[in-house]
DNA sequence: GTGGTCTAGACCACA
DNA sequence: GTGGTCTAGACCACG
């Protein structure tokens, strides 16, 4: 589970953890019983305080997302069915719409985007599918 | 123009007005001269405060996307970007790896996400409006 | 760090303390790491509302000249001018021509302003506060 | 009379013009009985609505400085005598001051600022003295 | 404790 | 009519 915050987004931090979080467990890639990262762990990653990853941490155990167990940790509970494909994808249209944009306000379109994700893709080590 | 808030993403509205006009610039539907609607007009609609509404038109006048000249009003400038192809390549380097990791949350990766944008680049270049 | 405020001037408060701490971290009063005084603590010495006092803050952080580190308090940041010297001294020229006009005004011209400007470098040179 | 205006400095045009003009009848360089532009040309000139240039004639006349004759112009009305040298000197402390620490905001300091001021002097038509 | 955002309502400068 | 600034006081996110 990597999490990747953006600081100039404007969503607050603590919610940026949630979101995500509920994402990974929505589309089947953190499963029922699985650990998240302690806190603190998490915390230092993140360079953010422990509250603010605690007041996550909280956030997700009260919409059951997650499981507090104190002093063992947390783990992710059942949700049930993970989403179908169609639903994973859509939970994309607005990140991806927001990157188009910001490409297009520094001039950079199309095929041109493209060919700097396909970069980016390599050099995370992700090769194409 | 037509301004859509999202009171749930914890995103605040002034970065949501922000956001979505450079849009609407990016994406054609505002063009260089055009008017923006008055402040007091566009609180209305949004049920924001004045205020509110001001302080995201000061955001994009600063940003250079808009010119607001006291006793006319806003106005969508004349684009114009100074830098050159690899600066305005690197500064989206961040946004892509912070797409490709929230994509591989949601189990879409290599040319499944390539795919997925495409798709939108065909949407937002329809022409909005 | 003592901000002075002059209420006859025209000029809007915030924007006097803009000027000041850009001209105090100018003079070498307020060094490069320095913490700024807290929001509401300055509001009070000035006697103005938080908000004002917040306004001159988020200006100055978008200029690049502090930090606001939410939590933690103000910063001056570091300097660092990445435009090449032809293009700093063409900002220039519009203010020092505004000063020559002033000048001839009340009558000023030539090598008297020139003196009059070494006396000011001598003594803004002398390292306040 | 050649005035300047900037629209940067946060001090409202109309305050722009008062204060030029009373600096120039407290120097001496405007005379009691010497005519001010007519307010469509000076509006013109400074391209402002000849509302504001009107405002600022009237606050001139308002407080004792020109006497407006409906139909024949504005006048300077005796002022006294003018100035000392001091007293002129003293009137540019304040402008100078800011522009060696905007100078120094883009690493421009001493003989290097005073060498570019004596070229705008030169441009400007304004040998030394 | 810190800074950030929003509301409500006021006054000013400009066209 | 337009946008710009200020006040008063509230709530939120972060450390």
């Amino acid at each position: 589970m990597r999490l990747q915050l953006n600081f100039k987004s404007g969503k607050p931090p603590y919610r940026q953890i949630v979101d995500q979080v509920k994402a990974a467990t929505a589309a089947g890639s953190l499963r029922a019983g699985e650990a998240l990262p302690p806190i603190r762990t998490l915390a230092e990653q993140l360079r953010l305080n422990r509250n603010t990853v605690a007041k996550a941490y909280a956030e997700l155990e009260h919409q059951g997302i997650i499981e507090n167990a104190p002093g063992r940790g947390c783990f992710v509970r059942d949700g049930g069915q993970p989403l179908r494909k169609d639903a994973r994808r859509a939970l994309l249209a607005e990140p991806i719409d927001a990157l188009i944009v910001q490409a297009h306000h520094v001039q950079i379109q199309g095929e041109e985007l493209i060919d700097l994700i396909r970069e980016r893709q390599r050099r995370l080590g992700e090769g194409p599918s």
